[in-house]
DNA sequence: TATAAATAGGATAATTTTATCCGAATAAAA
DNA sequence: TTTTATTCGGATAAAATTATCCTATTTATA
């Protein structure tokens, strides 16, 4: 469904926010620790998500990463999976049809019509706050 | 959602599925220039098909791929999926946690749960043969 | 029986994704 | 001001996916 980086990418977000949510900066390692990802390419996913305005950092002794309490929840998941994945899971076709649309439709995209859309519109609905809440409550987990 | 391998094995599927209701069989070289695939990356698919028993394969001048008429109806989409991609897509963690279920969910474990629902039992109650009688009667399309 | 048209399958190459390494830049604290 | 703990970013490597090439095998037909 998404890409190792993508994978990646949503858990660091998820670990940075409920650690901002308590005004804790997280370290690149500490965040590979608790979401189990390697931390070499975890540090590229990062960038990616400080150029996409998804998360901040901070350089030097005492830095890390971190989201502003107040953007929180404004950020949603299809922010995140945009920024490393692009629109393809719920914007292309499903068969990989340059054109598939309405108007010229590949054989399966009427049966894929509701679920794409759904998809999208959870990925758009969905912010860090509620998912950082419940890893933060025990409720859901970022590893194993 | 798919790999390119899947894309073209679903689509060469449904071609060989709709020339077969007419009792044609296809070669690997009308199979590529219909779905637009490159062959030699095609015909290794076509293979796993046939291991698959997806499709038959008949070697030698005039030989081709065919589907057994009565079996066109009883493929699902699922076997051919599960075939080329596994069960990942419906079965494995969004955020690919190893144990990931009620007990020890992923922080997206219930905002997926109905989209790979609904994904799971569409691959499973789709057959071929709607898929190619809608390709043949030009509702749907395989390429551009 | 020879030929031609196919699939089968092994080896290899190209591309993309995932992952690692290392030095540069930065900034807090000793 | 030096040390130490960080992120940044370029280069590279490893692994997986996608793609190509070539030969062997099969089989219908001339």
């Amino acid at each position: 469904m998404f890409s190792k980086a993508c994978e990646y990418g949503i858990k660091a977000s998820i670990f940075i926010a409920f650690n901002s949510y308590e005004g804790k900066r997280v370290s690149l390692k500490a965040i590979a620790k608790e979401i189990n990802s390697p931390e070499a390419f975890t540090a590229k996913i990062l960038q990616d998500l400080v150029k996409n305005d998804v998360i901040n950092s901070v350089k030097g002794a005492y830095g890390g990463f971190e989201i502003e309490k107040l953007n929180i929840s404004k950020i949603k998941l299809s922010k995140i999976v945009n920024a490393l994945d692009g629109d393809a899971i719920y914007s292309g076709c499903g068969l990989g049809l340059h054109k598939c649309d309405e108007n010229h439709p590949c054989p399966v995209h009427d049966k894929f019509k509701s679920i794409r859309e759904e998809l999208k519109s959870m990925l758009e609905n969905t912010n860090l706050e509620e998912l950082a809440l419940d890893v933060k409550s025990g409720i859901s987990f970022l590893k194993v």
